[in-house]
DNA sequence: CTGAAAGCGCTTACAG
DNA sequence: CTGAAAGCGCTTACAG
């Protein structure tokens, strides 16, 4: 016999039915199911016998109901850009950290997608319309911010904003001191040569990773070596850089490293090199930033800066839950400290220098 | 000055306050404001002066008084277990097919985490008390198929299940063809002698991959060749696999092929080759299965098998919202075709053998 | 065209 | 120890 559609008619079984079948009132089940406060005494024998009927009848508190009542629903959003259709590994890790720590406060979370953070801002109060407790903004970039699209009666908390959003708590990661972590290991391996593929132009994190950068050539009074290109975020955008700049350096000397905006682009760069027959370490170095799995998945595994964006998240989290352990300040962010993770793709710089190669 | 906590107080206005503020009943401003049906019929002024209050008061229907009046959240569930703390590739394609389906209809999605399918089985009916319309079950292992686990007044689907659930719709991808068209890609190519890392046993889908790479061997009456060790799904599964192997048949000839459980378990394997100097392709070829973007960023990129998950999660979300889309029976499951995706770890055969190196 | 009433399922005072 | 009442914010019949 297959098995058929379920007939949608079928209800859960409320308070009153479960008071029905014991022949108490609704607010006695409530008691003994729900109840958290003590001062309602029900006798131990009613109290088993809700107990057992609930059990039998499989009784849930209704969550709508109860949001309704206690005007809140033990929810938590987490707002995100799809870029190109697609989540990435960096939004991945974020979620995995609200997701840990939401568990923990017996929370759920609710995720949201954007198309585009300045066309959508609007939309972000529409969210708060009781689905949700607070709300987490993954890596926003709302320029034009208007003080409305964040309401008045729930908290926002963002992870890596790319500008202060008045009344938004912000939560950072260190990257300049990464980025000047991450090239100085270069430096300090004898890379003399640093090509910086650098972010996207206005986004704060790359203006840091580029910072970083600077400030490490500066303590080693390279500042004249330093050479950047405009990149992007995406391991497309990471092909089309060092293939534009191979195509305009042939014949001349490859930097011995190249210190990539972030792991997307450094694999995108893995991949082109490669085609070009330029081995990573032995030809060129390479390093990347946030340390998302596909850096660990990578052949050689990459170095890179890890972002502990796990703890970030949860962090994030607890700012919403628990508003108590929120900084004094508003509008000072709360900084992560940034780690280089010294893998396979740095080596030393070869002793004769690599050509870029003719097409 | 310094922004300060904002105070919790602030209530959302509510279709009452609307009414008041215009001078009508809270039913007319919800006729106006949300009211779906024709049927009630408001004066044009009258709406717009209801229109233009609502505004200024920035009202929002409450989305929690709503679903208990409704009865439905427009809200679906997403549950998955994270493996080793961690949520995978496989999952961020999956939730995002979900979640651009879910956008289309206008639902959200709230993601629930498990430690283990068959000890939380139990929670997943918990999750059905009004948060959610319905449930999507991503990989679920549950052996101990209890039946109170689906709850009678919701819906649950399936992706991947690795035993049918009863009253849940199971979406499948074809991995048995999958595998068979990937191993018959290596024959076609000339090899002869293909190592295959399966699954971890009793998983369903390492079953058909097992399965699917028989069925070519004995197409090309070369059943007599196979040779199959048992992995994990992990890439220090794959690593630890491949060593192990490595050490048991030093001094004999390399396999010409390894077609890997999955994307993870290649790429282990591509790392401990590499440390042993046996390049791919040259000296073995490799090939994956599930096409995670781990695939494309490898060097050499891996051929792989790719599932539409995408796809499927977003076939998913409509089996849930648009119920009448499910097939006449629930017993079997929807089927979604693989594909191979050929990349640059095949190559042809090496012409001499390469021998396990010696420890 | 507009409103008073009842109900969704729960909880929180308040009586008995 | 237990229950009747009122309310959370919305909607759905039903009257006027």
């Amino acid at each position: 016999m297959p098995s058929t559609r379920k007939p949608t008619k079928i209800k859960p079984a409320t308070l009153a039915d479960v008071g029905r079948a014991v022949g108490v009132s609704a607010m006695s089940a409530s008691a003994v199911l729900n109840g958290s406060r003590t001062s309602t005494r029900i006798s131990p024998e009613t109290r088993n016998r809700i107990l057992a009927e609930a059990a039998r009848l499989r009784y849930r508190p209704n969550a709508a109901a109860r949001a309704l009542n206690r005007r809140q629903m033990s929810t938590l959003g987490l707002a995100a850009v799809v870029d190109s259709g697609e989540l990435n590994a960096y939004f991945l890790e974020v979620l995995n950290g609200v997701l840990q720590a939401a568990g923990k406060f017996d929370h759920n979370i609710t995720v949201f997608t954007l198309r585009d953070w300045n066309v959508d801002a609007g939309r972000l109060a529409d969210f708060c319309d009781g689905r949700i407790d607070g709300l987490i903004l993954v890596a926003p970039v709302i320029t034009d911010c208007r003080p409305e699209i964040v309401p008045a009666h729930l908290q926002f908390v963002s992870i890596h904003s790319n500008n202060p959003i008045p009344g938004v708590i912000d939560i950072e990661s260190d990257e300049e001191a990464g980025a000047f972590e991450i090239v100085s290991h270069l430096l300090s391996q004898g890379h003399r040569h640093i090509l910086h593929l650098a972010g996207p132009e206005g986004l704060q994190g790359a203006k840091y990773r580029l910072s970083g950068y600077q400030r490490a050539l500066s303590a080693y009074h390279l500042s004249a070596n330093a050479e950047v290109i405009e990149s992007g975020y995406s391991t497309e955008n990471g092909r089309c850089a060092i293939r534009a700049w191979l195509r305009e350096n042939q014949g001349r000397a490859m930097p011995s490293a190249l210190f990539c905006a972030n792991d997307a682009v450094a694999l995108g760069c893995m991949e082109i090199l490669a085609q070009h027959g330029i081995r990573v370490p032995e030809d060129i170095s390479i390093v990347g930033f946030d340390d998302t799995l596909a850096a660990r998945t990578s052949t050689p595994q990459l170095t890179t800066v890890r972002q502990p964006l796990c703890q970030m998240g949860a962090r994030a989290v607890e700012l919403l839950i628990k508003p108590e352990t929120a900084p004094q300040t508003l509008d000072t962010p709360i900084v992560f400290p940034t780690q280089a993770s010294i893998r396979a793709s740095v080596g030393r710089p070869s002793a004769n220098p690599v050509m870029v190669p003719r097409l």
